[in-house]
DNA sequence: GCCGTTTTCGGCCCGACTGTTTTCAGTCG
């Protein structure tokens, strides 16, 4: 939490330096501080006190100061005094689309608008005309923002925008006009919400394609239609971008248009050490401006000396130095997967009958299934009871007798109690081949007692894996307060998983947790907690958090065989 | 404000689109 704080602080210093007109090289120093700060895998405070906030790319002598200031007192003078010069408000017209700083500046200073009420009355009575650069249009424009702006414009999770993005994807696939199309943007990365769905298509007739997207059932506003360009709002309220490349720039625009923005920056400043220009249309060399390449994103990377860097991982938060030093993860791939370490059937609250359950995991190829229903505390979910349990495991071997290639394992997500004990004794528990623990109820403890009862939790000799570790719901609900890291040790210590739980309104851990796992040299665990057939497919979600996570298939206990997990397993 | 096998000072990624302009500023990604 500290570190998006800290973040949060730089931002907001960034913001009104915009305002404010201040070098843009200053502003930017800022807010690129703040994105490697909210990216670290460790506390920003940990850094501070081994006085090692100087190792952190971006931050030198006098941020370093600033955030020690931040830890120390809980506040930052320098954005006091900043706040004092700025008005609140103006900071927020920066959330208008549209609205920039200079247009902000300009609104603040000759007619005194400090809400976005009032602008918003202003703009609507017209106003604003007769401002400087401001004429019908602009404020036309400004009246759109502010609507945009009300709607919130929140980011989607990925688990809705991907399927979205698939069904605009197949119908424009399905023109002939169409040749290759790619995602581009935070959808390409995976990133667990997306602000705006990217697509690229090469085509021979892009006015065509353009009028079809345009036209498209789901679209409910186009905002702007040029020859290479069409953005569109979509019903369920989100940003589409279609582009149309040259064939020959289509790496080079793939590979700008994924970004991130910060990994953009940082591979341009490299191709400018080499005497090189990379822009959306290809590798240009700065000598004679001929052009190196571009068809294909690996052109742009192999001319900066780099291996082609996987999506998930173009963040700036370490892959450039990775690639250049040549240790690139081997990032887990789908395939990789063996099963599924957590499932419910109708035995809880699942939907599903075992022998549904094992007919679909067999399609999709999986060599295991752990059932893991809920246990009895979980009234709600119809939890299992001991002799129901008992019942559940004769089915599960009776079952398993009859397959090949497959078999069920027998587990329980077995609820972690308030004081840390779990709803079975140990000598149901033994019975199990794995077992999932997790925590459903008294979200609410305070951060020392919720790290004490997940550590109680997991130092149980029976209890594999620790399910939806943080407890956070997707823009619903933060994860609880918990000392990351000293659950992390147990986890070590005890060859205790734990979960990158792939339920779309979850994804729990998240990348960064998943990330901090891994170096803290603690297994994961891939799970969908499907509830219904169709979720089993959220395992995707999953690998790609895994994949931002940088882990490889050698992180992850569901890339084992059946019986490499059973040995493992027993082993606690 | 950061950063350096071209530099401790002088650089700092690149281009499209829009609306307002007669050559460009502002915003966005």
């Amino acid at each position: 939490m500290r570190n998006f704080e800290v973040a949060k602080i730089f931002n907001e210093i960034a913001d009104i330096l915009e305002i404010k007109d201040e070098n843009p090289f200053r502003i930017r120093a800022y807010r690129r501080a703040a994105q490697n700060i909210e990216a670290l895998t460790e506390d920003v405070a940990e850094l501070a006190r081994s006085d090692a906030l100087e190792k952190v790319p971006g931050i030198g002598k006098d941020l370093a100061l600033k955030i020690q200031e931040i830890l120390t007192t809980g506040r930052l003078k320098y954005l006091e005094n900043l706040k004092k010069e700025v008005p609140e408000s103006l900071v927020d017209f920066l959330s208008v689309p549209g609205v920039g700083p200079k247009t902000a500046k300009l609104l603040y200073d000759q007619l005194g608008v400090d809400s976005i009420e009032k602008l918003e009355g202003l703009a609507k009575g017209h106003k604003l005309q007769g401002l400087p650069g401001i004429r019908a249009k602009t404020e036309e424009n400004i009246i759109r923002g502010i609507e945009l702006y009300k709607k919130g414009r929140e980011r989607m999770p990925l688990g809705r925008a991907l399927p979205l993005a698939q069904s605009i994807a197949t119908q424009l696939q399905a023109l002939p006009e169409v040749n290759r199309l790619a995602f581009a943007g935070s959808l390409r990365r995976m990133k667990e919400t997306v602000k705006d769905i990217d697509i690229l298509v090469t085509s021979d007739h892009p006015a065509k394609v353009m009028a079809v997207f345009a036209g498209l059932s789901q679209v409910q506003e186009v905002l702007a239609k040029g020859e290479t360009k069409c953005s569109v709002i979509l019903k369920e309220g989100i940003q589409a971008d279609l582009r149309v490349v040259d064939p020959e720039s289509f790496g080079a625009a793939l590979q700008y248009f994924t970004g991130s923005k910060a990994h953009n920056i940082r591979t341009r400043e490299l191709a400018v050490r080499k005497g090189l220009k990379l822009s959306e249309y290809g590798v240009f060399r700065d000598a004679d401006g001929r052009r190196l390449g571009g068809a294909l994103e690996e052109d742009m990377y192999a001319a900066l000396g780099l291996p082609l860097i996987p999506p998930e991982l173009r963040e700036d938060t370490g892959e450039i130095e990775a690639a250049l030093e040549g240790r690139l993860p081997a990032l887990v791939k789908h395939s990789d997967i063996k099963g599924d370490l957590h499932v419910h059937s109708h035995w809880s609250d699942g939907a599903h009958s075992l022998e549904d359950l094992a007919e679909a995991a067999m399609r999709k190829g999986y060599e295991y299934l752990l059932i893991s229903d809920h246990s009895k505390s979980m009234g709600v979910a119809r939890g299992l009871s001991e002799e129901e349990l008992r019942k559940q495991l004769e089915e599960i071997r009776t079952l398993n007798k009859k397959f090949k290639g497959f078999r069920f394992l027998a587990g329980i997500e077995v609820d972690i109690r308030a004081d840390g004990s779990l709803d079975f004794p140990d000598e149901v528990l033994a019975q199990l081949d794995i077992v999932v623990a997790a925590i459903h109820s008294g979200f609410k403890q305070a951060k020392e007692a919720m790290t004490k009862r997940i550590v109680k939790a997991i130092r149980n000799r029976h209890v594999h894996i620790l399910a939806h570790p943080t407890g956070r719901l997707l823009g619903e609900r933060e994860g609880y307060e918990l000392d990351w890291d000293e659950v992390l040790r147990v986890a070590r210590e005890t060859n205790t998983a734990m979960e990158i739980n792939s339920y779309p309104a979850r994804l729990d851990l998240n990348d960064l947790n998943t990330r901090r796992a891994k170096e803290a040299g603690v297994s994961l665990a891939i799970s969908t907690d499907a509830h219904t057939l169709s979720q089993l497919e959220t395992m995707a979600l999953g690998v790609a958090t895994a994949r931002r996570g940088w882990l490889t298939k050698a992180d992850i206990l569901n890339t084992l065989s059946a019986k490499t997990l059973l040995e493992r397993s027993s082993k606690k």
